[in-house]
DNA sequence: GAGTCTATCGCAACACGTTGCAATAAGCGA
DNA sequence: TCGCTTATTGCAACGTGTTGCGATAGACTC
């Protein structure tokens, strides 16, 4: 699927190549907006990301910070999923694909990893015919010890 | 549509009871929104709700909505969830639990009752030890023909 | 290097939802 | 019925994200 085993040339290398083969433009913008992305390892929500590449740049705008994830997204370089409190989060296509579960209880949130999704994935299969979007799992519910507390 | 068996006490009236059990107050502005609910069977955005209910009183504001759809969730009337874009859609207590799939590739959203989901709702109890919540469970995903026509 | 085409940018306005605060009015007791 | 307490309302401002449009500037041709 995705997940190229071979690391050879940066984020924006990479995307700048992908970008240029569709006959768009690579701009100062992209690449800054892809650095920050970069480092960012892992999740950062839209208004983060808008701030820190305001910090880099304060005439770069909301609008091409979101223009740009789109086109992240459009070329498989970046996934987004809507938070509990609906806001975006963005995720490099280079962390691992991974679901979340937020717990009503206290709030916790862990990842789910595709080792730990992988039965959770074949019963959606198996029940709907759908094959879900591991990066899209975004499920709420109560954590082993808001259970083990409700039940006392 | 379906209808309770035994319609003793609409949604207003039975909202009324528990809010005052709470000794909080009944206002019109709770009426109305409880009216317009109950008239949106099923779902509806916050937009929506709000926009019905301004059509009925024009002096009412989104806060007031809002703060109203809060409560009656606190109290177990209504619960929320977040779209694919991100805005939120409420549901009444009187339709059934269920969940939402969404089609990354057609965009056809379907629903998944509680008999459908039991499978995927242990499967992540296996997985994760969380009790998750079917009003929430939102995926999203490719559906069985955008499948077969992505394998042609 | 100059000229052309058009993708991209920045701005401004909008949409949806949330929050703080002062004014209002629901509910209760005297 | 009147007055008191305080939950609720409406307003205004804010936060996050989206969209339309004119201006700018990449990239390509000659």
């Amino acid at each position: 699927m995705k997940h190229s085993p071979e690391p050879q040339g940066s984020l924006a290398t990479r995307l700048q190549a992908a970008v240029q083969a569709r006959g768009q433009r690579w701009t100062e913008q992209r690449q800054l907006i892809a650095d920050v992305l970069a480092a960012s390892d892992g999740h950062a929500t839209g208004a983060e990301l808008v701030e820190r590449v305001r910090a880099a740049d304060p005439s770069a705008t909301p609008s091409t910070v979101y223009r740009t994830l789109d086109l992240l997204e459009e070329l498989g370089f970046a996934t987004h999923h809507h938070g509990v409190d609906g806001r975006e989060t963005y995720h490099l296509e280079e962390v691992v694909a991974h679901g979340h579960v937020h717990c009503n209880g206290c709030g916790a949130e862990v990842e789910l990893d595709a080792e730990v999704a992988k039965p959770i994935l074949a019963a959606i299969e198996r029940a709907t015919g759908y094959a879900a979007d591991l990066d899209h799992l975004s499920l709420q519910g109560r954590c082993p010890s808001c259970r083990a507390a409700a039940a006392r």
